[in-house]
DNA sequence: CCCGAATCATACGTACACATATGATTTTGC
DNA sequence: GCAAAATCATATGTGTACGTATGATTCGGG
C-alpha cells in the first residue's frame, strides 16, 4: 500500500501525477476555467481582471509599476493594458515628471464595470477552493504564499 | 491585527494578494521558471516533459488519449505533438484499427533524452516545494490533487 | 445497411508568458 | 556636466491554452 512504484535500480518512479509542477498547472487551469466561467461574459480575462483591481485599489500606476504589482513582466502587462486602452476601460497620460512614463487609470467605464464584477471576483475565489474546508482553505493560501 | 481591511458598507475589501486564483497563477509562474532553468538548455518546456514522460510510460497512445493523461485539450496537445515530432523525439504510425486515430511513441532518440532527463525531473519538483517542510509538502501535494 | 451522432485530428483566432532587441528618457558616477 | 548605466515602453518570436470550426472516420440505432 505505499503506492509507490519503485524501479530495478530502486529509485522511485516519475509519475506526472504526482509531480508539484504539475499539479500546479492543473489547479491553475481550473482556477481558470472557472474564473472564465462566471466572469467571461464580461469579457475579461483573469489578468485583465487583476490589472483592473490593482487600478481600482491604487489609482493612477505606471505600466511596469502595475505589472509589477500584479506579477506581470513588462512584455506581458504591456498587452494587457493594451487591450484595456483598446476597449476603453483604462487611460493613459504622460507622467509630468518623467518623459518614460506613461501614468494609467481607470477609466469612468472601467470603474463602473468593476464595481458590478468585484461581488463576482469573491466568489471565483470560493469556488476554486470549494473542495477544501474552511481550515484547509487557509492553511492552503498561507502555503501558496509561501510559493510564490 | 485581523489584516482585514474593511470597506465602508461593511464587506470585506477585494485584495488581490489574498485570491487563490492569483496565487495559484503566482506559484504555477515560479514553478515554470524553476523548470526551464534546470531544462531549459535541453529545450524542453514542461507540457513538452509531459507528454514525453507518459509516452515513456504508457508506450503507445493516440493524441487525444496523450492529452487526457497529461490535461492538454486536443487544440493544445495537438501543437505540442507537432513540435516534438519535427524536432524528431516522437514518432507517429496510424493506428491500424481506427482510421481516425495516430498512435504517438517514443523515437529511439526520445528516449534517450527521457533518460538523460528524469532525475533533473525530480529535482525541479523538489526545489519547487524546497519552502515547505517535508510534513507541508506532503499536506500540500494532497490539497492540490483535490483541487485539479 | 445506412444515415445521423460521436470521435479524432487539424486549422484559425485570441490571450497570456517570457526572452530578446530597440529606442527614448532619466539617473548615476566621475 | 557629461558619458555610461539603468529604466520605461514597445516590438517581435515561440510556446502554451482554449474556443470554435472543419473534414475524415467510426459507431450507433432503426
Amino acid at each position: 500500500m505505499s503506492g509507490e512504484k519503485q524501479t530495478r535500480t530502486g529509485q522511485k518512479a516519475y509519475r506526472l501525477e504526482d509531480q508539484a509542477g504539475h499539479l500546479l498547472r492543473r489547479a491553475h487551469q481550473r482556477a481558470t476555467a472557472i474564473f472564465l466561467e462566471r466572469l467571461g461574459g464580461a469579457d475579461i480575462t483573469p489578468t485583465q481582471f487583476a490589472a483592473l483591481a490593482k487600478l481600482a485599489d491604487e489609482g493612477e500606476l505606471s505600466q511596469n509599476h502595475l505589472g509589477g504589482l500584479t506579477a506581470m513582466d513588462p512584455a506581458t502587462i504591456q498587452g494587457v493594458t493594451r487591450r484595456l486602452k483598446a476597449r476603453g476601460l483604462i487611460t493613459g497620460r504622460a507622467d509630468p515628471t518623467d518623459g518614460r512614463r506613461t501614468l494609467l487609470s481607470l477609466s469612468a467605464k472601467g470603474k463602473r464595470l468593476m464595481n458590478k464584477l468585484f461581488p463576482e471576483g469573491f466568489g471565483v475565489s470560493a469556488e476554486i477552493l470549494q473542495p477544501l474546508s474552511a481550515a484547509e482553505k487557509k492553511q492552503f493560501l498561507r502555503f501558496l504564499k509561501r510559493l510564490s
